[in-house]
DNA sequence: CAAAATTATATTGCGTCCAATTAAATTATG
DNA sequence: CATAATTTAATTGGACGCAATATAATTTTG
């Protein structure tokens, strides 16, 4: 049914809030997923996937962490984490294995390969780093911009509506 | 203070380039996991996945597009869509009809639960607003320098590594 | 027109992701 | 010190995301 009001519902004055090009979650989205398409051909080279080399990066910042700490770091679960570093076990990146003194934990070192690789990392970096476009400092500014978006959504107060 | 030959092993110029917390990409992958985390109990309420809240916010703005047009609209395949849209339709947001005039493209169309569900998109909208802890003017500029982001990323020269 | 090439969608397989559950080990408590 | 509560990983199931393949429809071309 029809009256001569139909359009207006969707003039707000400022064009479609709800426009996908003017939202900033799928500009956030997109770019993930183009961070990964960049990074695929120069990871495939490697045999890993993105997620593996972010824990390779977490690793060889601090090697022998716990599959807690690795998750705390990459913001990742056991779900996630567990299937992936038997991956990277099973190609020779890294070696599982439970600590004596805690036997709930598993601690996750580095292979010599898994070390190695990390000298390719930086040829890596140097590609990823052209294909951004930006400059370091556009980068830093980028990079404390969306530092502080993490910080306000992760602080966002869970879903009240649940809690007593 | 210890000798300072300690350091040099790892001193890399500017600390270490491949710290998680200095790659952009990585900044990038942990908003677009924090938005998911702050979409989901929203959507929740909907059944809805933000992939799915992605196509319904394509189809908002221009309905009974074929499945290669919302790829397009949000940068996926039909190996993602076809089973994503399924789902959709068994949920009742959209039906999935075969055009008529060229049988291989299926058009997505609303249904009138799909279409009324754009009413509660605002407070959806609203919340995910409220989370970022941006103004205005602070989620444009952030969008702006993202948008240049992928574009940049998208026109990455494919690896040339391998052509000769 | 018939064969070949192209296009649109669907399917399969693998690797994330996350929620929920399970199992084992450790710590806290009565 | 025995049991309850907590902690850590692993597992399971559902949903992306993408590469590779399959299938059917359309267009191109010889």
């Amino acid at each position: 049914m029809n009256n001569d009001s139909d359009k207006r519902k969707d003039d707000l004055k400022d064009g479609d809030a709800l426009a996908l090009g003017q939202q900033l979650c799928f500009a956030v989205y997109s770019v993930a997923h183009a961070f990964n398409r960049t990074y695929k051909p120069l990871l495939d080279k490697f045999g890993l996937t993105y997620p593996q080399y972010l824990v390779l990066l977490a690793l060889w910042q601090k090697d022998k962490m716990t599959v807690k700490g690795i998750g705390e770091e990459l913001g990742l679960d056991s779900g996630t984490l567990s299937p992936l570093l038997k991956r990277l076990e099973t190609a020779g990146f890294v070696s599982r294995i439970r600590d004596k003194s805690d036997e709930r934990q598993v601690i996750i070192t580095l292979t010599p390969k898994g070390v190695g690789l990390k000298t390719d990392a930086f040829g890596i970096l140097m590609e990823i780093g052209k294909a951004t476009g930006c400059s370091m400092e556009e980068a830093a500014a980028l990079r404390s911009a969306l530092h502080d978006l993490n910080r306000h959504l992760d602080e966002n107060p869970q879903d009240q509506s649940l809690v007593r």
